[in-house]
Formats: structure tokens, sequence, C-alpha cells
DNA sequence: ATGACTGGATAGTCCAGA
């Protein structure tokens, strides 16, 4: 099974990369954030060519900012916008939409910015993350958390940790948060996978940082151990980054083995080999 | 170089993004 997530900066605006994208790559569980739309107007724009791809969606949308959402060819079973004890700031804003889809219960997450350390927003990241946490803690570990965290782990997931010394996104606060959610027993696996590569998802639109690769990895899958024991693969689409129209976020892409029957003896940890070579992978829709 | 780009709402430019 081939899980997604990206940030499409509009999804109005990226129809023309992502139907393209879909039809190439083939996700059979998508994560959208920042669609930017309400939910009437999402399935007005969408509902018809995603038919014509084969899945199924539920998306989390309340106006112009945020919003977020779930393709799926694999099912959706109890489709939840939101979760219990979700802050706003302070009216409800679109940051989650979770459905279980092939026996996982994946979550299209857009946590809050932050703006500056000093911001009411960065108080409501925070808040929003801890609240996040507490909510994951109840769900089991048939779970994945998808999406952009706008957290950026560690030093080696900026271009410049210099640079962004007293700036969101890498502050200590944050980086505890998001140590919480690791805490649960979630792994993040393109890091996993990766171990000492310069992985980015996200590069400004401004002065060439994409040509020059000064990016930020801040769109993050985090997988429960037994779904983090599955993955054959993990890694960036830098591809749907380039050419004309792009979003400023570039996709994440895992790949999960198929599921072991259950009573096969204790899981493994996640294989650590690279990923395979591109199009020969066989997936299940390729049979 | 306190910039540079893009999207949304608006009808001027301003806010938000990270």
């Amino acid at each position: 099974m081939r899980i997604a997530t990206w940030n499409v900066n509009s999804v109005r605006q990226r129809l023309p990369r992502l139907l393209p994208w879909l039809a190439e790559r083939r996700p059979d569980v998508v994560c959208l954030q920042e669609t930017k739309v309400a939910n009437p107007v999402f399935d007005d724009a969408l509902a018809t060519p995603l038919a014509e791809l084969g899945y199924d969606f539920v998306s989390h949308g309340l106006g112009q900012w945020n919003g977020v959402a779930l393709l799926t060819r694999v099912g959706i079973e109890d489709p939840r916008r939101g979760f219990p004890g979700e802050p706003g700031f302070p009216d409800p804003e679109a940051r989650c939409v979770s459905a279980v889809c092939g026996g996982i219960r994946v979550h299209s997450v857009y946590v809050p910015n932050g703006r500056t350390l000093a911001s009411d927003h960065y108080a409501y990241k925070l808040a929003w993350l801890e609240a996040l946490r507490a909510h994951l803690a109840t769900v089991g570990p048939e779970v994945a958390v998808c999406g952009d965290l706008n957290i950026a782990p560690a030093d080696a997931d900026v271009f410049d940790p210099d640079a962004f010394v007293g700036h969101t996104h890498v502050s200590e606060p944050e980086r505890r948060a998001l140590a919480g959610l690791l805490g649960l027993g979630l792994h993040d696996v393109v890091r996993d996978h990766w171990p000492g590569e310069r992985v980015y998802t996200y590069w400004d639109y401004r002065a060439g940082m994409f040509h020059q690769n000064l990016g930020m990895r801040i769109d993050l899958v985090l997988a429960g151990t037994p779904v983090a024991a599955r993955v054959r693969a993990a890694w960036v689409d830098r591809e749907a980054r380039k050419g004309s129209g792009p979003s400023d976020h570039a996709p994440v892409i895992v790949d999960l083995d198929e599921a072991p029957d259950g009573d096969i003896g204790p899981l493994v940890p996640p294989p650590s080999a690279p990923a395979p070579p591109r199009g020969r992978r066989i997936l299940p829709q390729d049979r």
C-alpha cells in the first residue's frame, strides 16, 4: 500500500499538477493539506476527476485558509473531521481529517504555523500539538499521522540552522511537542530510512531556493510501530516541486508491505534498505 | 538587501505562508 502526503497550497490552483501526479504515482491513500477551500467547493472541483481516478475522499475545509483532505482507493471507514479536544484560534479551524484506510487510521494534519515565537499563534501551535498528542494516545498502533507538521525535527532538517535561531519550526518547545508524538510509539519513517541524507520537503518560492536546494523537512509521515515495520520505501517526490505551477512543498511517499496475518510472531524493526529503483516496484494495483 | 514568490480576498494593497 502506498501512502502519500502533500501540502498542495490551494487544491484549486494545484489541480493541473495534482491530477497527473495521482495518475503517475498511483498512491492508495493521499493526505492533502492547505486545500484552502470549503467542502462544497472541494466537491464541485474534485469529485468527478477523483472518481475517474478511482478515489473516494473526505475533505475538511471551512474557507480560504487551511483545509485538509484524504483521498483513498482502499476504502474509507469512519471518517472524522477534527479530533476531540482540538483547540481553535479561537474558532475551529480545518487542520485534521482522519479515516481508517486499508486497516490503518490515517490522519492528514496541517499543524498551525506559529508565525513568531511571541505570537498568540505560537501558543496555539503548541496547544494544538498537545491536544493532538492526547488524542493520538487514545488511538491504537495501526495509525499514521501524515502532513505538514510545521516543525523541522532536527537541525539537519533545515538548510541553515543558524538562520533559524529565534524563529518558529526549530524551537525547543516545538521539538519537544514532536518528541511527545514520537513518545507515543510513532516513527519518523523518512528519517529512519535516510538517516544521513539531506532530505527536504519545502522550499520557499523566492530567490531560487529550490534550485539551490535550500529547504526544510517539515512534512512528515509518522507511523505506529506495526505500520513502520512494514515500510519498504520512504522518499520525497522532488519531481513534483519542479516545472510550472508547483506547490512550495513536495509530496512524501511511503510504500508499505502487505500486512502480516497477525500470529506469525513478533514484529521486526523497520528495514533500513534504500528505496527500490523507481518504476520497478510492484504495487498491488499493478497486478 | 528588512528583498526576492504565491494564493486568497479584494478592488488598495494586505495577510498568510515558513
